[in-house]
DNA sequence: CCAAAAGTGTTTATGATACACCCATGT
DNA sequence: ACATGGGTGTATCATAAACACTTTTGG
């Protein structure tokens, strides 16, 4: 146990997570970044993220980072990439692990913190320069949420728990940034076994009021153990 | 600089990477493990993998570790998560990033090595108890390499630079673990403008020479960059 | 001439796309 | 009555699936 321990002769490596959380939203979608405070890369824009502490797993660490730096919690987390360059942090050896979340659009109340000067949204589309190797992060978390968004439930999970067909296909839109057919879309997606309508409605303010639907998470993994096609587009 | 520095107050975490190998071949597809020369779980079932050493990338370490351990090298390798459950090696903490790798059938000539006993191919559907969260991995490993196949360019990369269309499906078909119908394959994969028809035939022993193709990196970057869509099924 | 794998086309079924109007409500 | 978003069906086109025999070579 003495002899060849690989704890005893570790190497000096900072392990920390960083996430990509993205706020949709009915006039686009957005993504959190936060100025930072300290050097390097002072007053630059970086993902929110931070070092892994003793005991605690990947996803706990940025769960919990995701807490401190903006005060959002509760939300669909995923881990996609480890990056891991010798030299992406002049600091010295950092290791990241890359988490992207999806969070509903009305919590974007946000807190600045200890941690962060301040935190802001930004338009996929107007993104400002980022801090270390951030822009390859941010990028690959663009994929990586679209890519699981359509072969997964992800979408689910940050909808309400009754939504319509309309929020669905807003959300849906918003998150892949391009523009479906109305009655295709509703077709196809009430058409899912796991996509169940309920005897509820959603009354707007001066409009027909709409059909609420639910999710039936047993039924999607009864249909979908191929995991090999696509489910929403 | 000195305050706050991330590095000088990490944890003793040891960071390592953990390989699925797979070797598909006629017969079947087979994953490579290594029985463990060392406690603990000495005697036992292993990926191959090892700890990162000082100054190289995560991927630099699975490709190194592959060689020290089984000799093979030069083929496709991709990361796919990264393991960081406090407990999941009993010597303490450590991480690691989980690779999957494919090679070419006719490589599968392995050395044993000073850190392994014993290389050895498993079928998948009959593997041996595995040390550590080494079937977890491997599962997901499993998930993630057909996951890639079907949407990457993956085959080719381990398809030789001139093959036959009966190569290619054998492959396919291998890796996931499926039957495809010959015309209906033949049709849709000659039909990709990224697969070319070569002048040159293959003589088998007693049969008619079979058309060799060619794969064209180019055209497929043009052809796939919405990447939402499945290739090949 | 036999064995072995290469090669080939058509029909059917299913899913994707395109497209425009009426409906129920609140003000 | 009107403004707002909710809701619906059909025709066309493209792709997927099912299916069996002929061809070319080496031995």
């Amino acid at each position: 146990m003495v002899k060849n321990d690989p704890i005893a002769k570790c190497h000096k490596i900072a392990i920390a997570t960083d996430c990509v959380l993205f706020g949709p939203c009915t006039d686009g979608n957005r993504v959190l970044l936060i100025k930072r405070k300290n050097d390097p890369f002072r007053g630059k824009w970086a993902l929110p993220g931070g070092f892994l502490e003793s005991g605690e797993s990947l996803e706990d660490c940025s769960r919990r980072e995701l807490v401190e730096e903006t005060g959002v919690e509760g939300i669909y987390l995923k881990q996609f990439r480890t990056f891991s360059e010798p030299s992406r942090d002049p600091r010295g050896r950092v290791i990241t692990a890359a988490y992207f979340a999806l969070i509903r659009a009305q919590e974007h109340g946000l807190r600045a913190t200890e941690d962060a000067d301040e935190a802001k949204w930004f338009f996929l589309h107007k993104l400002p320069p980022l801090a270390f190797d951030h822009k390859k992060i941010l990028e690959e978390g663009i994929k990586a949420m679209r890519s699981d968004l359509i072969r997964s439930s992800t979408l689910f999970s940050i909808l309400p728990a009754r939504f319509t067909l309309s929020h669905a296909q807003d959300l849906f839109e918003c998150l892949l940034d391009l523009e479906l057919d109305k009655r295709n879309f509703r077709k196809k997606f009430s058409g899912f076994s796991f996509v169940v309508e309920t005897e509820e409605t959603l009354r707007g303010k001066k409009q027909r009021p709409a059909k609420l639907y639910e999710f039936d998470a047993e039924q999607f993994k009864e249909e979908t153990h191929s995991d090999l096609r696509l489910v929403l587009i």
